[in-house]
DNA sequence: TCTGGGGTCCTAGGACCC
DNA sequence: TCTGGGGTCCTAGGACCC
């Protein structure tokens, strides 16, 4: 064997559902389902569920209720961001014991550069400390890059570790639809079928003037480098700094009393402006965010006179905005968010 | 499937300036 | 007067991801 890069994805299984299971071990072996405030007649979305739940065909982005018909028996529980916090902090203090370059993408997945000759015996021994030192599973992906290696965890699941390199992509990818690339979504794998490109190796043997005529300068070579498996973006260590914060509820039922609209996004104004300041960093823009019943969405947004982080200044520039919009029509949902200056470096 | 909440980045048009 | 070309900022919307 030869000693050499790889990117390792570490991606925690059924993470969220895991964590609960963990704190609660008597719902092991049970369907569970956390998403909104825990309630199946109400609005919201499956966050995760086990994998007992999704033998039912409960998944991640459902609607609760939808989730509550299929498996009328399951757990249901709310989010506790909190809790799924103190795990991930354990998680990565775990994976940063290895003493290699670690970058941290939200609460359950990090990506690790490491030097060695023997990938997946590495990744046996990261498994093991996540385990032993936290109680949850995860799968590992290993690849030439980080875009092989997210790819490659999803074979590896549960509890299991793969690997895909350049050598290996086409015969692991080649006949997959564009959909399963990281990056491309529903929108633009029809954008691409309507081009005649259905597959990854369609995608990759496309001609890049024609994808950047289609999809943007920047998007369609893009595009092509995902279908062949190319990413030369490193692992970066450097500790994760917002650009932004923002709040949102939706109605539990739609709301026409356009006060009860201003009140909720006073609300949210104080919980963004508390969001922004406990990163000791001030606002310059501010952005409001209305979804019209049935789903219609809209954004105003405007940039600050000067920064600031006084709750009375944000949320006069938020009340600004929603008087911007139509105030007849009913409300599904409000958001305020605040974009910050960059902080001194 | 009646569709959450937290983010990021890209695109495109218009304003404005030189 | 029938009219350029480039650069940057602002704003709204779209797509994607976890």
């Amino acid at each position: 064997m030869t000693l050499r890069a790889w990117v390792l994805h570490v991606d925690l299984d059924q993470f969220i559902a895991a964590v609960e299971v963990l704190r609660r071990p008597e719902l092991a072996g049970l369907p569970v389902v956390v998403g909104g405030r825990g309630d199946p007649t109400e609005r919201g979305v499956v966050s995760t569920a086990s994998y007992e739940a999704r033998a039912f065909g409960v998944g991640s982005g459902m609607p609760l209720r939808t989730a509550a018909r299929k498996c009328p028996d399951a757990v249901f529980l709310a989010v506790d961001h909190a809790a799924y916090d103190a795990a991930s902090v354990q998680v990565m203090d775990t994976l940063r014991s290895f003493d290699v370059p670690v970058e941290v993408l939200g609460w359950d997945e990090a990506f690790l550069a490491v030097t060695t000759e023997d990938p997946v015996g590495f990744a046996q021994e990261v498994r093991a400390a996540v385990l032993e030192r936290t109680g949850l599973h995860c799968s590992i992906g290993i690849g030439d890059n980080k875009l092989q290696a997210k790819i490659a965890t999803d074979f590896g699941k549960p509890r299991g570790v793969f690997t895909i390199t350049g050598e290996t992509w086409f015969e692991q990818m080649g006949q997959r639809p564009t959909e399963a690339l990281w990056g491309i979504g529903r929108k633009t794998a029809k954008k691409l079928a309507e081009l005649g490109i259905a597959t990854v190796a369609d995608l990759a043997g496309t001609d890049t003037v024609l994808l950047a005529d289609r999809l943007g300068p920047t998007m369609g070579p893009w595009y092509r480098r995902l279908g062949r498996g190319v990413d030369s973006s490193p692992v970066d260590a450097t500790p994760y700094v917002a650009r932004g914060h923002g709040r949102e509820t939706t109605f539990q039922e739609n709301q026409s009393d356009w006060a009860a609209v201003a009140d909720a996004v006073r609300v949210l104004a104080g919980q963004v402006t508390r969001d922004i300041a406990a990163e000791g960093r001030a606002a310059v823009r501010v952005g409001m965010k209305l979804r019209y019943a049935p789903f219609e969405t809209r954004t105003r947004s405007l940039t600050l006179a000067a920064p600031t982080s006084e709750e009375g200044v944000i949320a006069a520039a938020a009340l600004e905005l929603l008087g911007r919009f139509d105030h007849e029509r009913a409300v599904r949902l409000v958001g305020v968010r605040a974009e910050m200056e960059p902080p001194p470096t």
